[in-house]
DNA sequence: TAATCAGCACGTCAATGACT
DNA sequence: AGTCATTGACGTGCTGATTA
């Protein structure tokens, strides 16, 4: 295989070599002397056509490779993208208001919010997967029929994740699974770790914990590596999830699902906003992590086409200029 | 060495869209 | 209409680098 190098430098020029390889994504430069980010990138197994757009093999700084259409292709929405669409929004916003006539002009915060207001991450990453086949998807939250899921490495985003005093993960999909992950690994490739699942045949290579059915006072008991206990209340209809040390009475702040109905005095009403409140923090708290991961992955996913959409102008404007050369011969 | 600054992660609030 | 997920904005704390 014949791979391309192609190494920004800081100034912004780009540097480009050839190589063969056998496993040219697999091609590391350290470039310690580069920008961190966007810095450099290898580029495998070009050779666009027209009608047939190629796969790139792009391996960013981190190390990571990514697998990316060419950009010379048929149409395909692409995160750069968005600011046109945004554009667009607003125009006929505009259009609006001023056919509308004496509304006069909108808030300027208003205004402000439509600009920013986008899809989620989520959203322009997968439709941006759906026709880069390489980029990496993000899984939809209700993606968790565990029947159809063809091994347990797939990636699930997780509703709840707590963290044991052990420094241990432990994270609670919406199936009801139960996955369990070391400190030390990152985001949800170390919820790969140890696994196990309280719903359905364990997955082969599944490390099944402790798994006591059921408890005296109406709970479901996940005995974890480290001590912890993870406890699943069965009453309500909203499933919540404690944290214990085995041998305390007591929750460890972690809020537990009142049974409705059985709720009477005002200090009992207020105890119930208390317990709502804190339910709804805690869940947003884990959602606007989830959402800075998905940003952070949304911005490499950029990062990654920029560097993709700089290595095919530059191959462009070197296209541009040898058929320029072939089509004008010097005439002296 | 203390003060300052930048960058980052986090928690919270509020607004919004999607869904039921 | 109510609920929930998502995300921008804001404030806070921590950490490492820089400077007086």
């Amino acid at each position: 295989m014949t791979t391309e190098i192609i190494e920004s430098q800081q100034d912004g020029s780009i540097t480009h070599s050839m190589a063969e390889s056998e496993s040219a994504h697999m091609q590391t430069q350290a470039g310690q002397n580069l920008i961190p980010t966007l810095a450099q990138v290898s580029v495998a197994g070009s050779g666009t056509r027209r009608g047939s757009p190629a796969v790139t093999l792009v391996q960013l700084p981190s190390g990571q490779t990514v697998h990316v259409w060419g950009v010379i292709q048929t149409p395909q929405p692409s995160v750069i993208q968005s600011p046109q669409i945004q554009t667009v929004q607003v125009a006929t916003i505009a259009e609006t208001d001023e056919s509308a006539g004496s509304e006069g002009v909108i808030d300027s915060h208003k205004r402000r919010e439509i600009l920013s207001r986008r899809p989620s991450y989520r959203k322009i990453l997968n439709e941006l997967s759906s026709d880069v086949p390489g980029v990496p998807k993000i899984e939809e939250e209700k993606s968790g029929e565990e029947g159809t899921l063809p091994h347990i490495t797939t990636m699930a985003v997780p509703t709840s994740i707590y963290q044991t005093s052990t420094g241990q993960y432990i994270a609670i999909a919406q199936g009801g699974a139960i996955q369990i992950s070391n400190p030390g690994s990152d985001g949800v490739q170390g919820l790969q770790a140890l696994t196990m699942t309280n719903s359905g045949a364990p997955p082969p290579g599944a490390t099944i914990v402790q798994y006591a059915a059921q408890s005296a006072d109406g709970t479901q008991q996940f005995f974890v590596p480290g001590s912890q206990v993870v406890v699943q209340a069965t009453t309500g209809d909203m499933p919540t999830y404690q944290i214990r040390a085995p041998t305390t009475a007591l929750p460890q702040g972690v809020m537990m699902a009142a049974s409705p109905g059985s709720l009477h005095s005002p200090q009992q009403l207020a105890e119930e906003a208390t317990r709502k409140r804190e339910l709804r923090l805690m869940k947003n708290r884990e959602a606007a992590k989830e959402c800075r991961r998905r940003k952070k992955e949304y911005v490499k996913c950029l990062e990654s086409r920029v560097a993709v959409l700089e290595v095919q102008n530059k191959k462009l404007i070197e296209e541009l200029e040898t058929l320029k050369d072939i089509c004008s011969p010097k005439t002296d």
